[in-house]
DNA sequence: CTATGGCACGGATT
DNA sequence: AATCCGTGCCATAG
């Protein structure tokens, strides 16, 4: 039946249980959760080491892929019609030098990354280049706190850039994890955590302008007096402040250098790094496109020969640590490699399946379910949620999404809604819109409606004008 | 009387 | 087995 060619490039490999699990557990781990896992393991097991990259000497960029570089020359790697899929097996702008550092103190603690280089990891992909330097120039000027302790117009003479450039690169960096990092002061820090939060859950409502007008009396716990000063109850402002000292931290870098290394504690990150780029190879309407998945430490983490050679020469007094160091470091080795390739093949049917949703936005998903996709990958359903959950990709248009979002049965009829009232010329009522929806072929029923705006965040008819009289089309 | 939001049920999905 | 999602019914607001 469905002949797909199953694991292209990995060989037989024996299916203990041991190891179906730990790929299972790595599977569902996020590119930086992953790398973080990773390193843990590095530091503590002395099979493991991490061999160079391969690097493209036209791109500059590495990729773990064997062969040439899957980007430079598609021609090579890929028939044509297919989307060119490649793994990078790190974030790759900053050079660090974390591969050495983290074998010398193997023994010891993990070796420290800096904040600047954390959050500039995260930021360089959707940086144009040019503004890279100027990324690198603000996180070097950050406080112990992760605020930013040169004024804004300092960072845009020296670089004879206009002010509201650096905006823009401040307002990426503030949107990397630690969530808030490079503002210029604690309120601004507060103002972005908020925002992204509201994406996720509900934020008390004047949160934003509390934040904004009273910060000094809310430290003061001065809410009776903030309260009349915005023109809202006690307890709202009460509410805001519990609300912040749960999930607000207006030093984001502290929160950072506190919980990334206890353990995982923390807040799940909202906004992470993608774990895949997706960009079309060029402008015309036939270009395929290119799908970078990063998957940290493939195809470079290995076993260290010398370690296994090693170990046969070794007397036998303490062989039981190292072979089970040796066990370990084999099983991540192929698990990992089993997570990229799985990731891999996903993402390249999704690129095909989605192709339209990807270039053309959110009214062209295909409706599909995870288990559809399980099928046709021949996997298990539960294989693809892993894969799916906790991911995110990076669009062409430069929004970071959830992976999920790829697989929302009723995104299409969503944004054929929004459509609707964003066209309307007077408020329609939500069985109006059933039934206009109905002629477009999406046959919902009117609670369903409701619903959908409620999601989208639109108020009910009654309460929504006649919009903006100034309509193009 | 019409338009909505709440609650809850059943089927689909994970 | 647990969860999510669309839908119907009903109460309530306008």
């Amino acid at each position: 039946m469905l002949q797909t060619q199953l694991r292209p490039s990995t060989q037989l490999r024996p299916l203990t249980t041991a190891h179906l699990a730990q790929t299972m557990a790595l599977i569902e781990l996020s590119a930086v959760e992953l790398e973080q896992k990773v390193q843990a393991e590095l530091a503590k097991n002395p099979a493991l080491e991490v061999k160079d990259a391969r690097r493209c000497p036209v791109c500059k960029r590495q990729y773990a892929d064997k062969g040439p570089c899957p980007r430079c020359h598609p021609a090579q790697t890929q028939q044509p019609d297919q989307p060119i899929v490649f793994v990078s097996p790190r974030y790759d702008f900053v050079h660090t030098r974390r591969d050495e550092e983290t074998v010398q103190e193997r023994d010891g603690q993990l070796a420290k990354e800096d904040l600047p280089t954390y959050v500039l990891k995260q930021i360089a992909p959707e940086l144009p280049t040019e503004d890279r330097q100027i990324a690198a120039f603000i996180l070097s000027n950050l406080d112990e706190d992760g605020l930013l302790e040169i004024p804004i117009i300092e960072v845009a003479r020296y670089y004879h850039v206009p002010l509201s450039r650096v905006g823009g690169v401040i307002a990426l960096i503030q949107h990397a994890d630690p969530i808030g990092v490079g503002s210029p002061s604690p309120q601004d820090a507060l103002l972005v955590q908020l925002e992204v939060l509201a994406e996720h859950q509900s934020v008390p409502p004047h949160a934003p302008t509390a934040i904004q007008e009273g910060m000094d009396l809310l430290s003061r716990h001065q809410y009776a007096e903030l309260a009349r000063q915005i023109n809202i109850q006690v307890n709202q402002v009460e509410e805001i402040a519990r609300f912040m000292c749960d999930n607000l931290n207006p030093f984001p870098g502290r929160a950072y250098w506190g919980d990334i290394r206890t353990g995982q504690s923390d807040t799940p990150p909202v906004f992470t790094q993608p774990d895949a780029i997706i960009t079309p190879v060029d402008d015309s309407p036939e270009a395929p496109l290119v799908v970078e998945v990063f998957s940290p430490y493939a195809g470079i983490l290995r076993v260290n020969p010398l370690f296994r050679q090693a170990i046969n020469q070794v007397a036998e007094n303490n062989t039981e640590q190292w072979k089970s160091d040796l066990g370990r470091a084999e099983l991540l080795v192929k698990c990992l490699q089993q997570r990229t390739t799985t990731i891999v093949r996903l993402m390249r049917r999704l690129a095909v399946i989605q192709r339209e949703f990807i270039l053309h936005g959110d009214k062209h998903l295909r409706p599909q379910t995870r288990a559809s996709l399980a099928k046709e990958l021949q996997v298990h359903e539960s294989t693809i949620s892993r894969a799916v959950s906790s991911k995110s990709v990076q669009m062409p248009n430069g929004h970071i999404i959830p992976l999920s979002k790829f697989f929302d049965r009723s995104l299409q009829v969503r944004t054929a809604l929004k459509q609707i009232i964003e066209e309307e010329k007077s408020p329609l009522s939500d069985s109006a819109i059933s039934i206009l929806l109905d002629e477009q072929g999406y046959s919902v029923a009117r609670r369903t409606v409701a619903k959908y705006r409620a999601m989208e965040g639109i108020l009910p008819s009654h309460l929504r004008q006649s919009q903006d009289v100034v309509e193009v089309s």
